[in-house]
DNA sequence: CGGAGCGGTGTCGTATCTGTCACGCGCCGT
DNA sequence: ACGGCGCGTGACAGATACGACACCGCTCCG
């Protein structure tokens, strides 16, 4: 699986206060969030957007989160992902299930919050190839996300935050074109009711940026498509 | 073997739910934790940073523990580095094999949590002989855990506990953003409610602590994001 | 009991960021 | 050539994040 600046973590749960819960301590990791509230939604944005990582809830209404975590598992471009089943049951017959059916790890509810983040922790770095770096890079420009800094050229570049994942983005997949609207998704955020033009100021400040110290425009305009690296 | 105000632990054991454990107690103890679920991980892990101390699995897939232990205690830069053994094996002879390769303590499974951590305290008291420095730097900083004096310039700096704890964050990863919930679980402890607006004025404290005998503001404010040292 | 040191919160001013609009330009089909 | 469309960009106002300061409460100690 590829590696991000900020892992994305789906999150699917039918009660909201958990779901705001297990948000707000895994926004403070420094994760990138999408929450669904049942198995349908879920599995269409697992299908828009793979994520690295899902926490699901095993009760569900309608599609139940084994029958999710099944399907997950068996579809080839998600089977990789990791899953972390979260259930009130606490039946060992169940863990044994829950298992059974691909998931990764299970935890049991009431859970410690710390005890969740660090299994999430775990799973991420053992799904992702330990030692790639946190800096990525393309051509001469450098983003690290640790030190949340930007170089072309050996040169500091200076970048608003919105700049800066909007790179972040890019770097993650050279070359790939994105539309204004998966761009307003990965860097805005879901529900964010904003207009896609705006993208298009932001890129223009992005180019600004990435041009200081000369150097050409490492930003590609697709027409009628979006925005691509390169 | 470096330093820290937060000692680092480093687990390498496969069983995720083992792992899980041996993370939330030592995270408890005031540790830091870096996890590994196999030896190769662990090499890896070792070679990018090298932590305090060692919870070894005897058991991994893979290349063993005994084999890990083998290769971290013939590296140079990591023979110092006390490593413990962990063995569902309760065989004497496997007992000395463990303390032949270099082991500096053997503890069985099932082992009692409360008897690991006295263990783990143990070994790091006397793997860290008082006087050699616990000093962390960043160009003409130093702070000195042991006797809790922060130097810069040959000036010695008076602050508070709480500056002093925040500084020791940024001093053990120079560059490294921290968010401010980040800081607030490391430097106030988890589960305190505290508005993040107060990591502001801390470092706003520590800020004008660190310049009063002139020299630039080592911190960097990132926009969006936290706070970084360097 | 009272003062000093320290820590958490509220407020305010400012610098910076951000979203939207308007206008201009080039591309393209007609 | 013309008009529609998509895109680039400068300007601007509103929003936001941050820094500085003052105040209040707590604790420790003599």
């Amino acid at each position: 699986m590829r590696q991000q600046v900020q892992p994305h973590v789906l999150i699917v749960e039918d009660e909201p206060s958990q779901r705001a819960v297990l948000s707000y301590n895994l926004e403070s990791e420094g994760f990138r969030i999408s929450e669904a509230e049942d198995g349908d939604a879920a599995l269409l944005m697992v299908s828009e957007e793979v994520p690295d990582l899902i926490v699901l809830d095993w009760m569900l209404p309608g599609v139940s989160g084994i029958e999710i975590c099944r399907r997950i598992k068996t579809r080839p471009e998600t089977r990789e992902v990791p899953i972390i089943m979260l259930s009130a049951r606490s039946e060992e017959v169940d863990r044994v299930r829950g298992l059974e059916t691909g998931a990764d790890d299970y935890v049991v509810k009431p859970y410690s919050v710390t005890e969740l983040m660090a299994r999430v922790k775990a799973q991420l770095r053992r799904s992702r190839p330990a030692g790639v770096g946190e800096t990525l890079r393309y051509e001469d420009i450098t983003l690290d996300a640790e030190t949340h800094r930007v170089h072309r050229g050996g040169q500091l570049l200076k970048l608003g935050p919105t700049e800066f994942r909007l790179l972040a983005t890019f770097l993650e997949k050279p070359g790939r074109v994105w539309s204004r609207e998966q761009m307003l998704d990965r860097v805005w955020g879901r529900d964010v009711y904003v207009d896609t033009r705006t993208v298009d100021v932001h890129i223009g400040r992005l180019r600004k940026v990435l041009c200081t110290h000369g150097g050409a425009d490492p930003l590609r305009t697709v027409r009628g498509a979006g925005y691509a690296l390169g």
